[in-house]
DNA sequence: CAAACGTGGCC
DNA sequence: TGGCCAAGTTT
């Protein structure tokens, strides 16, 4: 049952103090009402989408001591923030973040747009990301809903709509609980009780400021929500790596195209990857050897890659193993280490 | 608009 | 161990 207009201000102020109090220590954050620096802000949002705290702090700790200032990173090399970048994943976001920075620098000034609107143009910067930036970093009352947020709405209004169909409700259902007073306070509070207390699975109820007005609290089985519609399954491919070294001891790679699936990152040579295992072309002459097969699960399918190394020539981006481990997508060290030891 | 787009941790 | 899930955006 939707909360009455006279409830919202209890239940705000019942999670603002709950977030003053268990608020987590991120080190994007900034305490004491200092309101943050937008770059960062906007840079750990980026790096945040569908990625876990703990996984982007250190990259983002990375970020900021190379590149301090927006200006600073819209100057940097594609090839070196790529590389900074590899391991995080989707890495379209890594050429966007770039592409925004640039944008930021050339049409901004080097200042970035106070505004959701202003926000929302710059490439990489979707509705949550714009609306994020608008409130925490200058004070916006945006309505900034993410993943956490979809779920705490859902549980607290005990949707019966599944996702993603219940997205425009849930939506409506955030926008009723925003207000001017403490924009990026209330969206980060959302978010940190969507991740530490509303928790997908096994919530922690008994922790929560919000019980009292929550509908899937009072049903007694609070994890039944969100609703989710049934998944499509996710098919396997299969596909040969070569790892080729030179005379040195240097590991050929390639740069793949800008587009699609791992996109401008380094990349070990290899074949198409299809449904089924198939005979494929090696990229130079070489006495390949068997070096086993490796298995990596992306979003939407699974791939396992045969690994075959040898010794040759040839036009490629000659690297020191050492030097590849760092700059390449998390699918390609796998087989690199694999080649390397077998 | 459904599909493409990474990775690692958890149970 | 295999599916689920994480501060989404783009096309």
């Amino acid at each position: 049952m939707p909360l009455v207009p006279a409830d919202v201000p209890a239940l705000r102020a019942a999670l603002l103090d709950w977030y003053d109090a268990h608020a987590r220590p991120l080190v994007w954050r900034t305490t004491g009402g200092v309101r943050p620096d937008p770059y960062r802000v906007w840079l750990s949002e980026v790096m945040l989408q569908q990625t876990t705290t703990v996984h982007a702090a250190p990259y983002f700790e990375a970020f900021t001591a190379r590149w301090p200032t927006v200006s600073d990173l819209a100057a940097a090399a594609d090839a070196e923030v790529m590389a900074a970048w590899a391991g995080l994943g989707y890495y379209a976001r890594a050429r966007n973040l770039l592409a925004c920075a640039r944008a930021v620098a050339r049409d901004h000034g080097g200042v970035f747009p106070d505004t959701e609107a202003g926000l929302l143009a710059l490439p990489g910067v979707g509705p949550y990301t714009a609306a994020a930036v608008a409130a925490i970093a200058f004070g916006r009352p945006a309505n900034v809903v993410d993943g956490n947020v979809e779920r705490v709405m859902a549980r607290l209004f005990a949707v019966g709509t599944p996702l993603p169909a219940a997205k425009p409700e849930l939506r409506r259902l955030a926008a009723s609980l925003v207000a001017d007073d403490r924009p990026g306070d209330w969206a980060q509070a959302l978010m940190d009780l969507g991740a530490t207390v509303c928790r997908p699975g096994r919530p922690l109820c008994h922790a929560c400021p919000l019980t009292v007005r929550c509908a899937a609290f009072a049903s007694g089985t609070p994890e039944r929500w969100p609703l989710k519609a049934p998944k499509t399954e996710r098919p396997r491919r299969h596909g040969v790596a070569w790892v080729l070294r030179d005379g040195q001891g240097r590991v050929a790679l390639v740069r793949r195209p800008e587009k699609g699936l791992l996109g401008g990152m380094l990349g070990l040579p290899t074949s198409d990857w299809g449904p089924a295992v198939a005979e494929a072309p090696p990229p130079a002459a070489a006495d390949w050897r068997d070096a086993g097969a490796v298995e990596h699960v992306f979003t939407h399918f699974a791939l396992t890659l045969t690994v075959r190394t040898g010794q040759g020539r040839g036009d490629f981006l000659w690297s020191a193993p050492d030097e590849a481990r760092t700059a390449l997508p998390t699918v390609f060290r796998k087989a690199l280490e694999r080649g390397l030891a077998g």
